[in-house]
RNA sequence: GGCCCUGUAGCUCAAUGGCAGAGCAACUGACUCUUAAUCAGCAGGUUGAAGGUUCGAGUCCUUCCAGGGUCACCA
């Protein structure tokens, strides 16, 4: 689809074309800036305070786009923004020559980009602003962008006309980053999220590994990949869903403790918590268990708050969340006993408990397994109500195809989960590391999907190799970061989080 | 995939089946300390798309497209 100009758009290739006529360049190659808007305030302000009203002059070249004007005739107000605030600007005619006002009054809109260089002084409602004496082009907006206007009643402040249709946000996220400050702010605790989490880890000796993304086998998760091809190999290739096999191949290798932050992509339903391409912290540490596991999470997700927020206590969706402290554990029975009045021990097979489920009015899908009944049965009634962080433990064995059994319980394994906000947000096992039973579950695991069943994964002899090689036993994890990241930036669905979240093709035609 | 809601000017939103409107932005002008600047004037539309009912459809019906919610699905 060709761009067809909107009459606004028409109105601004015209003063384009003049502004080219009246000699002005709209993209120049080069700026000249001296101040970011912060540094010219702090500055300013610093003078002030030191010398009072004999503070000596501060000559200032600004940049940033316009967003917002107020044209008194000879004397403009505008305000522009930069990556640091917004600072305005006073350009008088009798300061800046009457040709060079007519232009800026004329020709310039909201949205441009500009060049401002002038002496820092205040209002006379006070506010620092630059006294411009010249100024230039540094690029022109064809297209307008959303007109947000803010207003301060009684310290709190208001916009007017946001731009805030869900859909055009995010199709064009530049525009929403452009006029929406606080989204901005968003992308800025998601990047101190994963410094903070690269740091924590380098802490505790760490190695950060990058493992293959395009892979011939998928596993590690129950999930449909996404499939691609490599035409010169003539080879099908997937998209990972999880970096588990890969990383604890390095365990084998001899690298103790191993991490990767990265893209998994799983072929599945969009919701409020899921995208088809997400970010995923996994690590595995040689000689830990699942208990060390628990100790590590914690002090992980504390740490993250405490760099973004500067404390362990935070607000998410109304709900002030405590995560410092020792984190309440719980076993997955005790949690169902309790928010189910299920046990479903007195269950022990699968046709069983899918009668006792249905009995108490709940829904218990046809063929799912005795553990898929219990995740269920876990999802429907103690998910939500897991507001503070709480660690549920001790899985059901035949949904953990890649934990240890605990000895003398052939029903379930040392797994655990860790759930705040009502959501999952991280999933760990004291890994399996003998190779015969790894084998032998994977191979139980073929009999009790159904035939054609496409989360099975297939059988990665690979990994079985290198566990007969020999795996020191270890502990692993994986959390979803853009589900942190919602808790951390209080965000009710992962698209706030992703700049680009994925949007069904629109037609255009 | 089922059900419910939504789609109107660049943005935010109105309009009992009866002339498609407002505010902001734009445009013309006034104003040399404004800050949602103010004031006067002027323009802006294939009402998501295609069909149908009707004398007449933004509104009712059908299909489709997109988004949101919810349920189902989701180790």
């Amino acid at each position: 689809m060709s761009w067809e100009p909107t009459p606004l758009e028409q109105k601004r290739l015209e003063k384009l074309a003049e502004l080219r006529q009246a000699g002005v360049e709209p993209y120049p190659l080069r700026v000249e800036r001296t101040h970011t808007s912060a540094d010219a305030i702090a500055a300013f302000e610093a003078a002030e305070a030191e010398h009072g009203a004999e503070a000596p002059e501060i000559k200032a070249t600004l940049t940033g786009r316009i967003m917002s004007s107020r044209d008194m005739g000879k004397t403009v107000f505008t305000h522009i923004e930069d990556g640091y605030g917004r600072i305005q600007l006073f350009v008088r005619r009798d300061d800046v020559g009457e040709e060079a006002h007519q232009i800026f009054r004329k020709l310039l809109d909201l949205g441009d980009f500009v060049q401002a260089t002038g002496v820092l002084f205040r209002t006379r409602t006070g506010e620092v602003s630059v006294r411009v004496t010249e100024w230039k082009l540094l690029a022109k907006a064809v297209s307008p962008l959303p007109v947000v206007k803010e207003q301060e009643v009684d310290g709190e402040l208001v916009r007017h006309n946001a731009f805030s249709d869900v859909e055009e946000r995010y199709r064009q996220r530049y525009a929403d980053l452009a006029v929406n400050p606080d989204v901005r702010e968003v992308f800025k605790i998601r990047a101190k999220v994963i410094s903070a989490l690269r740091r924590y880890f380098e802490d505790h000796d760490f190695l950060e590994v990058e493992t293959p993304v395009l892979q011939p086998l998928y596993g590690g998760a129950a999930a449909r990949p996404f499939t691609t091809h490599h035409n010169q190999l003539k080879q099908e290739l997937y998209l990972r869903i999880s970096f588990e096999l890969y990383l604890k191949r390095l365990l084998v290798g001899g690298i103790e403790r191993v991490y990767e932050i990265g893209r998994d992509f799983r072929n599945e339903g969009v919701s409020f918590k899921h995208n088809p391409e997400f970010t995923m912290l996994e690590f595995y540490a040689a000689y830990w268990d699942y208990h060390n596991v628990m100790d590590f999470t914690e002090g992980m997700v504390k740490y993250v708050a405490q760099h973004v927020w500067g404390k362990s206590e935070i607000s998410y969706q109304g709900e002030t969340i405590n995560l410092g402290g020792t984190w309440p554990r719980l076993t997955m029975r005790d949690a169902i006993k309790q928010f189910a009045e299920i046990d479903y021990m007195e269950h022990p097979d699968a046709p069983s408990l899918a009668n006792a489920i249905r009995e108490a009015g709940g829904h218990a899908p046809i063929g799912a397994s005795w553990g898929k009944l219990i995740d269920g049965l876990f999802g429907d009634h103690v998910e939500p109500n897991l507001i503070q962080p709480t660690i549920i433990t001790t899985y059901p064995r035949d949904i953990s195809p890649l934990a240890k059994a605990i000895p003398g319980d052939p029903k379930h394994v040392e797994r655990f989960e860790f759930f705040i906000a009502g959501m999952e947000m991280g999933n760990a096992f004291t890994e399996l590391n003998d190779p015969l039973d790894q084998q032998q579950r994977f191979e139980d695991l073929q009999k009790l999907f159904a035939k054609g069943d496409d989360e099975l994964n297939p059988i990665d002899e690979d990994y079985l190799r290198a566990m007969r090689y020999g795996m020191p036993p270890n502990g692993g994890f994986g959390v979803g970061v853009d589900r942190l990241v919602m808790l951390m930036a209080d965000k009710a669905t992962i698209r706030e989080v992703l700049l680009f979240p994925h949007l069904r093709e629109r037609d255009e035609g």
